[in-house]
RNA sequence: CGGGGUGUAGCGCAGCUUGGUAGCGCGGCUGGUUUGGGACCAGUAGGUCGUAGGUUCGAAUCCUAUCACCCCGACCA
C-alpha cells in the first residue's frame, strides 16, 4: 500500500465536538467522520483496524464452529410480537412504516430473526448443536449518543446464536465460548475482565459482561486485585446496598471503570418457547430448543482500545489490530532517484515477507511525515533518505520508543515486524 | 424529556455587550527558496455569518421562532 492511492486524512486541530480521548484521535488520524449524531463514516484508515478486529473474532469463532451468517438489518414487527418484545423494548427500537404501512424495525439485536430462521429448518436433535454469527451493521435509537463511536446509534456488532437440545448442552456451549471471549481479548492485546452481569433487555437466565478497563468507561465495576468481580447492578443486589462506598466496604473490592465490549447469555426458552423452535428428540418427544446468545460491539472495541493505548501524540495501536505494521517514509526522493529505488526495492522485500506496510511516498518533510503515523499509532516507522540510501541502512522509529536507531537493512527480517 | 452550552471559510476560533456590510491561525492553490521532528517569502482562491421571519435607512451583532450539534441527568449492549 502506497499513500498515493491510500487517502490520509489526517487534522491538527482537534474537534470541537469531541469530549473524549479515542473520539478525538479518531477524527484526528482520520479514522471515522461524523455524519450525524451517533452516526459515524469509517474512512479507509478505520475500516482497516475494524477488519483486523474482524479476522480475529472470526478466527476464533471458527475455532469453536461457530459458522457465519447475515440476517437483514430491517426486520417485521410480527416477530418482535411473537417474542413479546415490540411492546417490552423501548423507543430505543426504531420502527417506522413502508408503502403498504406495514411495520418494520432497525434490528438492534436478532434474537427474533434467527429464532424465525431456525424454525424453518430445525425438526431433530440430530441436527443440534448449532452455531450461527453475523458481523454487521446494529441501529439503536440512544437517547443520548455520545463519545463517538463509543455510544453511536449505528454501530457493528458481532453476533453469535447458539441452540441446543438441553439446558447442560447450552452450559458446555456457553463455556465454549466464554473461553474464545477471552482468547479474543487477549489476541487484541487489552486489558479487560469478565464479570457477572445483569441480562437486562435480551433476558434469560446467566449471563456475563466483557469490559476494556479504561478511566473513562461508562460502567462501575466492583473487582478484586486480579481484576474478577461483577457489574454494579449485581453488587447493588448482592450486598443489599445501593451506595457504592458501602458495597466497596462491605465486599473489600474496589471499583472500576469499565467500557463494556462484549456481553454473553444463557437465554434458555426466552425466544423457542414464545416463537415456537422446537425439535423432536431422541425419545421422539418434541422440545423447546435451548439458546445463547453472544455479542461483541466491534466498533466499541476500537474506541475502547484507544482509551486504553495513547499519549500525547497519538494513538498507540496493540499491533495485532494496527491498521499497518509498519509505515515506510521516504524522504528527499525528488532530488535523488537512488533514495526512490533503495526505498521501493525495500517497500517491495517487506512485502514479500508479508509486512503490513504503508509506503508513504508523499512530498512532505520529516516532522510531518512522523507526526501523523505516530498520531495513526502505527508500531514500527522507518525512515530513508540520503544517509540510509548511501549506508544502505535504515532508521528505526517505534512507536513505543523515544529514540531513532539505525539498523541494517537486513531488519527487514525482523519477526517484530509482522503479527 | 429536563438543565447548560455552541452554530461565522475545509478545520479551530475572534467579532456580537455598544448595529455601519466580516477577520485571525491552520489547511488549499501558484511561483520561488528550503528540506533528517509539524519550513520561509510572495501571490491567490474560498463565507447567502445554521435556517426563517421581525425591528431598522442599515443586522453576524437586537427580537421571535425553528433546526442541528455538544455536555450533565434519567435510560441502555
Amino acid at each position: 500500500m502506497k499513500t498515493s492511492n491510500f487517502p490520509i486524512f489526517t487534522v491538527k486541530s482537534d474537534p470541537s465536538d469531541a469530549e473524549v480521548v479515542s473520539h478525538k484521535l479518531m477524527i484526528k488520524s482520520g479514522m471515522i467522520r461524523k455524519l450525524s449524531s451517533g452516526q459515524y463514516t469509517w474512512l479507509p484508515l478505520g475500516l482497516r483496524v475494524i477488519d483486523k478486529i474482524q479476522d480475529i473474532v472470526r478466527n476464533e469463532l471458527n475455532r469453536i464452529d461457530c459458522r457465519e451468517i447475515l440476517m437483514p438489518l430491517i426486520q417485521p414487527n410480527e416477530l418482535w410480537k411473537e417474542s413479546g418484545r415490540w411492546s417490552e423494548y423501548g423507543p430505543e427500537l426504531l420502527r417506522f412504516k413502508d408503502r403498504h404501512e406495514r411495520e418494520f424495525c432497525f434490528g438492534p439485536t436478532f434474537e427474533e430473526v434467527i429464532t424465525d430462521l431456525l424454525r424453518q429448518d430445525l425438526s431433530s436433535y440430530k441436527q443440534l448443536p448449532i452455531n450461527l454469527f453475523q458481523i454487521s451493521t446494529k441501529f439503536r435509537d440512544e437517547i443520548r449518543p455520545r463519545f463517538g463511536v463509543m455510544r453511536s446509534r449505528e454501530f457493528i456488532m458481532k453476533d453469535a446464536y447458539s441452540f441446543h437440545a438441553s439446558a447442560s448442552c447450552l452450559d458446555i456451549s456457553y463455556s465454549k465460548y466464554m473461553k474464545a471471549y477471552k482468547n479474543i481479548f487477549n489476541s487484541l492485546m487489552l486489558d479487560f475482565t469478565m464479570v457477572d452481569a445483569d441480562s437486562g433487555n435480551i433476558g434469560g437466565s446467566e449471563s456475563h459482561e466483557f469490559h476494556v478497563i479504561a478511566n473513562t468507561g461508562e460502567d462501575d465495576l466492583l473487582l478484586d486485585d486480579s481484576n474478577n468481580g461483577m457489574n454494579i447492578e449485581i453488587a447493588k443486589e448482592k450486598y443489599q446496598e445501593e451506595n457504592l462506598e458501602k458495597i466497596v466496604g462491605k465486599s473489600g473490592m474496589t471499583l472500576k471503570k469499565g467500557i463494556e465490549v462484549g456481553h454473553i447469555f444463557k437465554l434458555g426458552t426466552k425466544y423457542s418457547k414464545p416463537m415456537n423452535l422446537r425439535f423432536t428428540d431422541e425419545n421422539s418427544k418434541i422440545n423447546d430448543v435451548f439458546m445463547g446468545c453472544y455479542g461483541i460491539g466491534i466498533s466499541r472495541v476500537v474506541a475502547a482500545a484507544i482509551e486504553q493505548n495513547y499519549d500525547d501524540k497519538g494513538i498507540i495501536w496493540p499491533k495485532t489490530m494496527s491498521p499497518f505494521q509498519v509505515a515506510l517514509i521516504e524522504l528527499d526522493s525528488k532530488k535523488n532517484t537512488g533514495i526512490r529505488e533503495y526505498t521501493e526495492n525495500i517497500y517491495k522485500a517487506l512485502k514479500n515477507n508479508g509486512v503490513d506496510v504503508i509506503h508513504d511516498n508523499r512530498d512532505l518533510k520529516l516532522g510531518n511525515k512522523l507526526a501523523d503515523w505516530e498520531l495513526i499509532g502505527i508500531p514500527n516507522i522507518l525512515i530513508i533518505g540520503q544517509k540510509e540510501t548511501e549506508n544502505k541502512n535504515i532508521t528505526l522509529k517505534r512507536r513505543d520508543e523515544e529514540e531513532k536507531r539505525e539498523v541494517a537493512s537486513e531488519f527487514i527480517n525482523d519477526s517484530s515486524l509482522t503479527v
